[in-house]
DNA sequence: TATTCATGTGAACAGAGATTCATATGTTAA
DNA sequence: TTAACATATGAATCTCTGTTCACATGAATA
């Protein structure tokens, strides 16, 4: 016999144990978020603690419109939060996975 | 005051703590090759233990082209490497990093 | 050495995505 | 309600990158 063996039914050749595709495609967008230069520096930033849109701005020197249309990406994939403040939004780390993700890159880059 | 705070030189407006521009780069490179649904199949795929490229192809039901292609970068990247045994060329993950970094995406996106 | 199998690679094409510009939306203060 | 500030967003542009196609390279075998 050598048939389907994902239960799903969604298999890339029954090769990668146990994980659909799908869950390999969220991966692969999950990281998307992390492999840009100016989304990276803004969730470094927001290590230091949360920011509005000006400060973040100020920090990665970038015009308002750009950080904003990236903030909106990180936001979309959960990666950061936002509440208003005012005239302000004030944006923050969602969790800590996005400060072991980018430690774990660090450590294999300074191998 | 409130000058360069950067030892190196290299600061985006000296905020993000002790990390120059050209880590940050480094950083986005690396996620860059998660970043890809091929790729990340393929990686995935290794984990499983290594693998010839006709085996690669086989797995992700892609033409061998598209597949050298992004073996290539990946070797490039360091996220593998690769031996000659015979007429194949048999790829493998070049540490456990690999795996630590999708673990913890896959961590993640489970949340 | 000619052939076949396994893999690598350059060029071309197509699609995705990042930045900019102009402008819209939302909020506070005058 | 008008003006000023803070942020969001759509369209256009430009760049980057993934796949395909055709072919080159390399290794084993007849």
């Amino acid at each position: 016999m050598h048939t389907e063996s994902c239960s799903d039914g969604n298999s890339i050749r029954h090769l990668i144990s146990n994980v659909s595709e799908d869950e390999l495609s969220d991966l692969a967008e999950l990281f998307k978020m992390f492999a840009d230069s100016t989304r990276i520096k803004i969730l470094y930033d927001l290590i230091n603690g949360e920011k509005n849109v000006t400060e973040i701005c100020d920090d990665l020197e970038m015009n308002q419109s750009a950080v904003s249309h990236q903030l909106k990406l990180l936001k979309t994939a959960k990666l950061i939060g936002a509440r208003r403040e005012g005239k302000q939004m004030i944006y923050f780390l969602a969790d800590d996975h996005v400060k072991t993700i980018i430690a774990m890159g660090k450590e294999h880059i300074e191998e």
